[in-house]
DNA sequence: TTGCTTCTGAGGTACGTAGATCAGAATTTT
DNA sequence: AAAATTCTGATCTACGTACCTCAGAAGCAA
């Protein structure tokens, strides 16, 4: 057995470091805390001291001291799919978490879809937040309110939806590009050979991410898989009944389709329409999000496939990276970075 | 825009209850802290104040306030792999980490591989840890030192590798017959309607994991994929040169060879000879841990799917559970559980 | 040297909780 | 009713840090 990397038993404080710099606990505050009045060669004095002893600002105590708290803003949208149910909760469970670490989360149900609703709330948005997360259009209006956000301080991370171009803090959610291709390749990989029609559901195209993952499908599947082309995006709005009447107006038409990717919501319809069509398990069927739906029609074997973002990975990451801001603390960026999660029935957690 | 889950600004205190109660600070220490003392009449009226402010101790203040620290071993292979190489540089973050929540994590090397050094070092452990996080292996000695270790009051869970009959307090890993079963479908699915044999690849039959995976593959694949028959497994002792020859061995006993499942390490063997083969792309290859090096296989094309589990998540995970455990406070299970992750070309970090 | 500025030390309070002591009140037992 | 016991309140220190004030030391200019 080989020692490894052994760390003091108790870690040094800031007294420690005054009685190694030879000065006093104020002074060393001054330097710790970058504030001015302390000269050039004393500074350098307590810094030795500080790397010496390996000092590290108790955070906990730090941030007691201060009295500081934080409140943050969560803009979810009011429409409930199973998918936005579930970051709903998540937030919740993340807003107990966070009162331990001494910031509060708000939150605010909106019509995240409506450029102008969406853009209004954030307009008229309580002072009082020192940090918004939401699921964001990308839409100009929107843009502009979280851009006079970040004008304000208030530090603004888009959750699930972004939008690029502002100038949010930073982005929490899937690469929806990365997503579309991921489909594209294991549709391409389980038709192996095969010939026949694809078909590609959407919720709209008016929604960033969607055009993003149908863009990926694409790019894959056409240059990749030619003996797969694609029939025109439909744009199921996200509603089951919807997608039921268009899907099983597809398995009517195409006697050829092989594959379907729904990179919106609206599964329910989808599973109705491929199960009653009796097709079920010749067609290969993709879509996003595991929910306690999805997750039956994949132990059922009427889905093939799911892609997925972790609500919960979601949720605590977007707290973390607002309280490490507001608290001028670092973040880790790979705990931050929100997975493309593919589950077959195999390995469902 | 309708308001959600608004919590109180600022946080209730031991004070407010008090207050609220009518009594003094000391009494309603003695109720939240379940100590002797206190009348069954008082007692119910302290904690209906509790209710009603919804009281939540502050833990960082509470933990400050005990002059608590926590030291934890983690027992990690000597031997290094490009999987147990990072799951070290993973540990030495979440020591940082840990650092600021006042608790401390030694690292100590071990041929996790050999039993009996296994248990003697948990044996020997020095008295100083209230927790240890084990690459443990299911083998009685090692049982019976992680019994004897628990039977101490010392925390016990096992990483990546379970000892699943002893009392260890929780396993960090993932599902390793899931694992496996999970490879077998996407082998199965890759391969569909096409003619051949599957060979498999462990490290060592005699490690927990690989012969789990190794099932749960064998159970998918006998059952699912008829068309798909596997060859005796292989044991490559994770060693790359011994599966470069064995793979190449392979491929050229094996003209209908149209998939490989490895189980273990030694990937950059598998990867040299079947390149060296020409026959890379039309072989589906499948593998676990995604590493430099596996990253590079599966952008080439070479390999065809990684099935991981994220050292830096089991890390952490087991650092939250030991402290959470040592200091008396929930954990949450979905965010402990650690995925399969299943990484293509197209999704990769 | 004197006066002036800049730096430093000493000491304090505060944050919210843990934990201790001790006097005195309330309750029960004798 | 007195004594014994049990409960409660007041008050204190401590944890590690932040932030404040003020006196006085060190350094500099005239």
């Amino acid at each position: 057995m080989t020692g490894g990397a052994t760390q003091p038993a108790i870690r040094a404080t800031l007294e420690d470091v005054a009685r190694a710099a030879g000065v006093s606990l104020a002074t060393v505050d001054r330097v710790v805390n970058r504030r001015e009045g302390v000269r050039a060669k004393t500074v350098a004095r307590v810094e030795a001291a500080v790397a010496k002893l390996g000092y590290r600002a108790d955070l906990a105590a730090a941030r007691l001291a201060r009295g500081q708290t934080f409140r943050f803003a969560f803009v979810l949208p009011t429409g409930s799919n199973s998918f936005m149910t579930n970051l709903s909760e998540q937030v919740l469970r993340t807003a107990d978490w966070l009162a331990g670490q001494r910031g509060f989360i708000d939150i605010l149900h909106v019509d995240v879809f409506d450029a102008d609703v969406l853009a209004g709330a954030l307009e008229t948005l309580s002072p009082a937040y020192q940090g918004v997360a939401v699921i964001a259009l990308d839409h100009p209006r929107v843009r502009a309110a979280i851009d006079e956000l970040v004008g304000r301080g208030v530090a603004v991370v888009t959750l699930v939806s972004d939008a690029p171009s502002s100038r949010r803090l930073h982005y929490v959610g899937i690469d929806n590009p990365a997503a579309g291709r991921t489909a594209a390749t294991l549709m391409g990989r389980f038709l192996a050979g095969r010939e026949g029609t694809v078909a590609v559901i959407a919720g709209s195209l008016s929604l960033r991410d969607h055009t993003e993952r149908q863009f990926g499908f694409h790019q894959i599947l056409s240059s990749e898989y030619p003996n797969l082309p694609a029939l025109p995006v439909i744009e199921g709005r996200d509603d089951s009944d919807r997608t039921r009447e268009l899907t099983a107006a597809l398995l009517a038409r195409h006697a050829d389709l092989r594959g379907i990717y729904c990179c919106g919501a609206g599964n329910r319809g989808i599973a109705d329409a491929l199960e009653a069509s009796g097709r079920a398990r010749e067609v290969v069927w993709i879509t996003h999000e595991l929910t306690q739906y999805t997750r039956r029609f994949l132990v059922r074997g009427t889905l093939d496939a799911v892609i997925n973002q972790d609500p919960g990975h979601e949720a605590r990451s977007a707290a973390r990276i607002l309280l490490a801001h507001c608290s001028g603390e670092p973040i880790s960026a790979d705990q931050e970075r929100i997975r493309i999660d593919i589950f077959l029935r195999d390995n469902l957690p």
